[in-house]
DNA sequence: CTGAAAGCGCTTACAG
DNA sequence: CTGAAAGCGCTTACAG
């Protein structure tokens, strides 16, 4: 199927007409300060002379260039977003909707996915300061020292997110972590399950990871519970990761009736392996995940889990700043947006 | 937890020195002109020179601004990717891919996830065309004509991938969406399969969808059997449509032993709903997907499915892509990045 | 190997 | 309501 013919040339169907806003001036009769209002400023135009920018634009396919407003304005209406990944639908689905929002306020949305490696992390951040953004938005507070400074160091308006915080960097628009999974904890101990496991992927280094393993410990201590049950696995948030975690568990502590995963994913590849293995779930041992992404509700058994409410909390994070750096916000220093336990079949 | 503490002033740690190339300039006793060699250009300077800009450089912390320099040289290094969706681990790995290798070329990546709507697309990439892309790349090629013809107009190279095409806009680095769905139906046909679905969403204003429903029928009509069992569903790729159209073809074709379905999310929906209905895959029904999304291999039974190697298609994209963009691209205007057919347990 | 001049396409800050 | 001047921070295209 590969077909062997060279490429063409570039721009072929190109106008090759380089359209400023000097062009439209000229057909309109105006000079490009005019053309410049039209499209910031319309409401200080005559109705006429607006009529006709609008009129010239259109016709002419006018699109100004970015670069140049970023530059003369110092306002380049780019937003930075640094997610931990672009795999897992709870970060996809956050990002759509918060660029979405992002967009409808003028601005255009940089990801950078940093594969949960704060190093990575921080080049890709470094590396987007030369567009001179508007605003960031971070997912949690586990970027390296560096990394933070860097952003603070910007002197634009920062949401933290996904995540609460004492020492935010500007404001914060997130659930807390450690809550969440408490409640998590609780439920499971009010449903009669007395051996409570834990796990989890990567280390405490991670906000997130931390907060929902410390949530999940004061639980079982209120309970007067001993907490042994925990178990972490090197590399990423996969489905194998899941399954390793599972076996290591009951391995070490057979008597585990439940276990508390910090995702979905590893949820998920908790109860796939429980299938495998022929484990009943919730008979045998409940399963519990964080997210309630797509398959937590269609799985067999379906899954109990924390429902972050992440397209919500991506459009709050959008329209709190945008609000925060047009100086409009006026509301507190940190949002919470909640979640809710969803009980579901698996425990 | 919330607390109502307004937020601080912004820029609070900023240092405030917009620091510039005058201030390495001046700080090593040169002219901007030299600092912006050694940046561009380090070969023509002298090592001493280099060495002494490079120092200053670290020392004050300098991060070039991209928009100065894609203004003054007409090239923004910037590359405008446009998926139909994010949420689907098939694209965001493609894209982490991609981002990163554009990134290692120098590029920055910006995505538009356009929700498989062509009007939702277009609007983003005329928004997009505000930073004077360096390049494109485009999934699939059901845009919008308009849309098709900005992008054209730019007059930049254009990578169209996920897909093979007779009529490219630039460059083509895809697979073959026809062959693998018919690679796929003939395995099924010789597995033993006799009365085989195809299961797919939205409609066949979809190149890709067009194509996979092309490979389907064809392999069936060259096997000299009829092609009746075909369903869609309105809506998005979820989980959900995918139980709704294994339902629709049952109702209507109960003598359905096989089902190949457009996407993994549509096969794995389906193979939910048959555990939940006590429909044993494969014995009473087989059942394919496209993509090999991680869940694929985990799930149990584990997807018979096509892999189309995202991660490798990503890198080769972002590395043909920078290359045209450099002048430097000898190779063909197509490059088939080839398929593989995966059989596992559900078929 | 390094520099002085001009300009990229906008917006700011005055003026009228 | 509209315009003329200056400048944002780089790079291009000469010069030497």
């Amino acid at each position: 199927m590969s077909k062997q013919r060279a490429p063409g040339k570039i721009g072929r169907n190109s106008k090759n007409s380089p359209i400023r806003m000097r062009e439209i001036a000229d057909r309109v009769g105006v000079t490009p300060m005019t053309v410049s209002r039209a499209l910031r400023t319309p409401e200080k135009l005559s109705e006429a002379t607006l009529h006709r920018i609008k009129k010239a634009i259109k016709e002419l396919g006018f699109t100004p260039n970015y670069a140049a407003g970023s530059l003369s304005s110092k306002n380049s209406r780019m937003v930075v977003v640094s997610v931990p990944s672009l795999a897992n639908s709870v970060f996809s689905d956050f990002i759509e909707e918060l660029s979405a929002s992002l967009n409808l306020h003028g601005y255009t949305t940089i990801v950078g996915s940093s594969n949960y490696d704060p190093a990575y992390e921080e080049r890709l951040l470094a590396g987007f300061l030369g567009w001179r953004p508007s605003g960031f938005v971070l997912v949690g507070t586990s970027q390296t020292a560096k990394a933070r400074r860097l952003c603070a160091d910007a002197g634009v308006p920062i949401v933290e997110t996904w995540c609460h915080t004492r020492k935010p960097l500007d404001l914060v628009v997130g659930f807390s972590n450690c809550d969440a999974i408490y409640e998590m904890t609780k439920s499971l101990l009010d449903w009669g399950y007395g051996s409570i496991g834990f796990g989890y992927v990567g280390d405490m280094k991670n906000d997130r990871t931390r907060e929902r393993h410390r949530g999940w410990k004061r639980a079982l201590a209120e309970a007067a519970l001993a907490a042994p049950q925990t178990q972490t696995q090197g590399g990423s948030f996969s489905l194998g990761a899941g399954a390793s975690i599972l076996n290591g568990i009951l391995e070490r502590h057979p008597e585990t009736d439940a276990i508390v995963f910090g995702s979905d994913t590893l949820a998920l590849g908790a109860l796939m392996e429980c299938h495998r293995r022929g484990i009943r779930v919730p008979d045998d041992l409940a399963i519990t995940g964080f997210g309630d992404i797509e398959m937590a509700r269609e799985v067999v058994p379906a899954l109990t889990t924390v429902n972050t409410l992440r397209r919500n909390l991506g459009k709050l994070c959008a329209d709190v700043l945008a609000q925060r750096i047009g100086g409009k916000y006026t509301g507190p220093a940190m949002i919470d947006s909640g979640f809710q336990i969803i009980r579901r079949e698996s425990a």
